[in-house]
RNA sequence: GCCGGGGUGUCGAAAUUGGCAAACGAUCGGGACUUAAAAUCCCGCGUCCUGUAAAGGACUUGAGGGUUCGAGUCCCUCCCCCGGCACCA
């Protein structure tokens, strides 16, 4: 490398060391500045950073450095979720404790950001890991279990029957263990849950507040809620005084109900099967389909399979009796379990009454062409006119749906009800690495929540991870290729399961499993105002001070399960009167992917691209300028080398402007045109490079106006030194500070060889002048007949006569309307005159 | 299947929201500087046609239609890609 590049080097290194000195990034508790905190989505501590993730730190950095630069008093902290699944398979497999391994990776990480010269305020470091901060993790479980919302239940999980183990829906691929590919069950086990589902209704109402999150995350979080509105019908088992509820989005074709059926799963099926002379048979089958149920949540629109339960069950509305099914593809989780069957109108019954031969009735015909149920092909579910459905008859469906609801609930027969897709959420996990349930089980008392003094219940450091049993002592692994066991860990730790009962003081034991990561990351955007309070798990004064959240930046891997846990903790803790604000975050970013090769960079695929290396050869500020300018950052952008000695041209060519900055002068001829022009480009490139942050953070072409006004720099100077000129100088200095927010070393430090003795993050964000932008002289478009055919100077005060007289003395104007007078004329003030002729 | 986001040069992408399509960058080509190369600076670069040239013209934003003086942008029909959800009754 010669001397003319810029030493990057040395420079990054020099300022990364000032900021860090001067506490650039530590916010000041007492400014009377306005406040702004913008929150970077707490990353895991896994293996070393990609450039992929640089991404998302490097746009952050972008906005806390402008906000700094518009004198904000901004919070930028910075932290780790730090439990976690990997981390404890990481054990099994290589033996060394998640402690160890989670801190090594987070010194890695450390350092990698720091390289970057990405800034945070580190004095509020945090570490979900940490008792210190798992305390008050334990604290909101304890809050959710008072209010009822934390309960135990047992529920149907992923089970891996080779690796004994619990699995995450996540870690079922296509069915099987994402470790051993072996069929996944179904398993029934006690689990606690979070109410989720008690706010479904708001946590959807609200999402109309969030008017600067993406409208994409805001349909995701909608679908994921998944509320429809309905009936519930009550239908009578025939000969029997069982009622079945079933839940239907349409009431409308309850007159074409012609059998119904039950899911596998449903808790009255042992009663009503009894006596049916088929019990064996259906017995048989509700185990093969329990069996599969976990693994073919994967496949979609499996084989469709039932049985006849050899009852029946009366219709409501036209007390007509109706056989009574089990099937597979009723699930359990949704509605009732019970579901009113209308092949004429469901494709999925409709498909499974073909293959059994139930009756299909047409109850809503096509307008168009009337519908004859032996012909059909499919199931008729557009909207049309009511037909066999007695008093209904010739009603339009959706008219119908109304006064058939009302009906029923006059009549007792059924109601109107809401039901939602959400689930409560499921926070057991049979996992070491996480934060303790705080909860202790007494063979006196029964289950009682640990008293408030006596958190953290620690997590204990000497565990056996793995079935084959090999203990850990903390910092050396010995255990190794062991599997998980089917049970916590933690079951083996006398010293953890026994504990005293905070109600009889007798003996107890523990709860075994720890909660979700999940839980640990729902909260901890209150924790950075007050890190290292051990009284209280948040400030409410600082908290309500700077949330919501200004800005919220992350990837849209996020969009439903953290952001949703997020904003249902918040909202439980604002009725509790713990915080002043319903939603957390009140603007969020989403980033988008870096792919290599058309894949995600992923460790498994080997196309990661390492910052390390390249912030080696090129410097940070190269690196981070490439990653911004490579497209709009919400989208995903393929990443390419070569675009990346692009970046570095340009700043290297940035870096010239100031080292010859004595010699640079305005060349002679064309000089004046010239000089405003750079005048009017140095005012444009302000106005543009400010909105585009204030925006939708469209970086890429902040960055392009810049190298427009650098490249017109170039043109306005020779090296042959003549006049001085202040234009020149100014534009020079805007270039500079424009730059500081996106390559912050490099700025700093032509800020300083400019001759300030301050910070360029301390310097005035310019403003343009509007007088300077609006120029006298304009050039508009002529077209004729809608095509551009020449172009015309004008005054930009120039009125439409005018303009007109000028258009038409055009020479070029009057060979194409071959002299003629134009039938309409068309000016845009500004921009173009169209003829028609 | 439903919901969301897309489809523009060789490539990454722009386009003031209905007003000059392709800014900026990459690639490629040419020139200057150099003994030479690299670096740098300058110029050119959508496709086709006429022309020795200077010029000039036609076409062009996934496909087809429509609205409009004017459409990448709005409307209708269709195709393809990406993401989310999915026997959700």
């Amino acid at each position: 490398m010669t001397q003319d590049f810029y030493p990057f080097k040395e420079i990054d290194k020099k300022w990364q060391d000032r900021w860090e000195k001067q506490g650039l990034f530590t916010m000041d508790p007492d400014s009377p500045k306005k406040k702004y905190y913008c929150l970077m989505m707490f990353p895991y501590p896994s293996s070393a950073l990609h450039v992929g993730h640089g991404r998302n730190y490097i746009i952050g950095d972008v906005v806390v450095r402008y906000k700094i630069m518009r004198k904000y008093n901004v919070l930028a902290p910075m932290g780790w979720d730090a439990f976690g699944l990997p981390a404890e398979n990481a054990a099994i497999k290589s033996g060394i404790h998640p402690k160890v391994s989670t801190f090594n990776n987070i010194r890695t990480m450390k350092k990698q950001l720091r390289s970057w010269g990405v800034g945070y305020d580190w004095t509020r470091e945090i570490a979900s890991c940490l008792p210190d901060y798992y305390k008050w993790t334990q604290w909101i479980f304890l809050q959710l279990y008072e209010k009822g919302l934390a309960y135990k239940k047992k529920a149907s999980v992923n089970w891996c029957p080779s690796c004994q183990t619990v699995l995450a829906n996540e870690q079922v691929v296509n069915g099987g263990c994402e470790r051993c590919s072996a069929q996944v069950e179904g398993r029934n086990l006690e689990q606690w849950f979070l109410r989720i589902t008690d706010y479904a209704q708001r946590l959807l109402n609200d999402l109309k507040l969030l008017k600067d999150w993406p409208e994409r995350v805001r349909t995701m979080q909608a679908n994921w809620i998944g509320r429809s509105e309905g009936v519930e019908i009550n239908f009578k088992v025939f000969d029997s005084d069982i009622n079945l509820a079933c839940f239907t989005t349409r009431v409308d074709t309850i007159f074409g109900a012609t059998y119904m059926v039950l899911a596998a799963e449903y808790p009255l099926v042992d009663d009503l099967i009894k006596g049916s002379g088929n019990e064996n048979e259906i017995r048989k089958f509700i185990g093969e389909v329990k069996k599969d149920s976990a693994a073919d949540r994967t496949v979609p629109n499996i084989e469709k399979k039932g049985v006849f339960t050899g009852r029946f069950v009366i219709n409501p509305v036209n007390g007509r009796k109706i056989p009574l099914w089990i099937a597979n593809y009723v699930v359990m989780g949704y509605g009732t379990g019970a579901v009113m069957a209308v092949p004429a109108h469901d494709q999925r019954d409709f498909e499974f009454a073909r293959k059994y031969r139930l009756p299909i009735e047409v109850v809503i015909d096509d307008p168009e062409e009337s519908l004859v149920a032996e012909n059909m092909k499919e199931a008729y579910v557009e909207n049309g006119v009511m037909v066999n459905s007695g008093q209904f008859n010739s009603l339009s469906n959706t008219d119908a749906m109304r006064k058939i609801a009302d009906y029923m609930e006059r009549e007792g027969i059924g109601r109107k009800t809401v039901h939602y897709k959400l689930r409560d959420w499921l926070i057991s996990r049979q996992r070491y690495w996480g934060a303790p349930i705080p909860i202790v089980y007494c063979d006196k008392c029964g289950m009682s929540p640990v008293r408030e003094k006596d958190l953290p219940i620690l997590l204990p450091e000497k565990v056996k991870f793995s079935g084959k049993g090999a203990r850990l002592p903390e910092g050396q692994g010995s255990a190794s290729g062991g599997k998980p066991c089917a049970e916590s860990p933690l079951k083996h730790v006398k010293s953890f399961i026994n504990a005293k009962c905070p109600k009889c003081n007798g003996k107890a034991k523990r709860e075994i499993d720890t909660m979700d990561t999940f839980v640990d990351s729902s909260w901890y955007f209150l924790r950075y105002l007050s890190p290292g309070d051990n009284e209280k798990p948040f400030d409410k004064a600082l908290v309500n001070k700077w949330l919501p959240v200004d800005q919220y930046i992350g990837g849209v891997e996020h969009a439903i399960l953290h952001l949703m846990y997020s904003r249902f903790i918040v909202k439980v803790l604002y009725d509790m009167g713990y915080v002043g604000f319903s939603e957390p975050f009140a603007r969020l970013f989403t980033q988008g992917m870096i792919v290599k090769d058309g894949a995600k960079m992923s460790k498994s695929k080997g196309n990661t691209v390492s910052p390390d290396k390249l912030i080696d050869k090129y410097g940070a500020d190269t690196v981070r300028l490439y990653t911004l300018f490579i497209g709009p950052p919400e989208k995903d952008a393929e990443w390419s080398d070569r675009g990346v000695e692009g970046a570095w041209r340009f700043l290297n060519r940035v870096w010239r402007l100031i080292d010859r900055r004595s010699s640079f002068v305005v060349r002679d001829s064309q000089s004046k045109g010239r000089v405003s022009k750079l005048k009017y480009k140095i005012h444009y490139t302000i106005k543009k490079v400010s909105e585009d942050m204030e925006g939708a953070f469209h970086f890429n072409t902040a960055l392009s106006a810049i190298m427009e006004l650098v490249n017109e720099i170039y043109l306005v100077s020779s090296s042959e030194p003549r006049a001085r000129s202040p234009e020149l100088k100014e534009a020079i200095r805007v270039v500079v500070i424009l730059l500081a927010p996106f390559v912050p070393h490099i700025a700093e430090e032509m800020w300083e060889k400019l001759g300030n003795k301050t910070s360029v993050f301390e310097a005035e964000w310019p403003a343009y002048q509007e007088d300077v932008l609006a120029r006298n002289k304009i050039t508009i478009a002529v077209q004729i007949n809608g095509r551009v055919r020449t172009k015309i100077e004008i005054d930009s005060a120039a009125s439409e006569d005018e303009i007109k007289k000028t258009v038409f003395s055009n020479e070029t104007v009057n060979k194409w309307t071959d002299g003629k007078s134009p039938r309409k004329c068309i000016i845009v003030k500004g921009r173009l005159v169209n003829l028609v002729v």
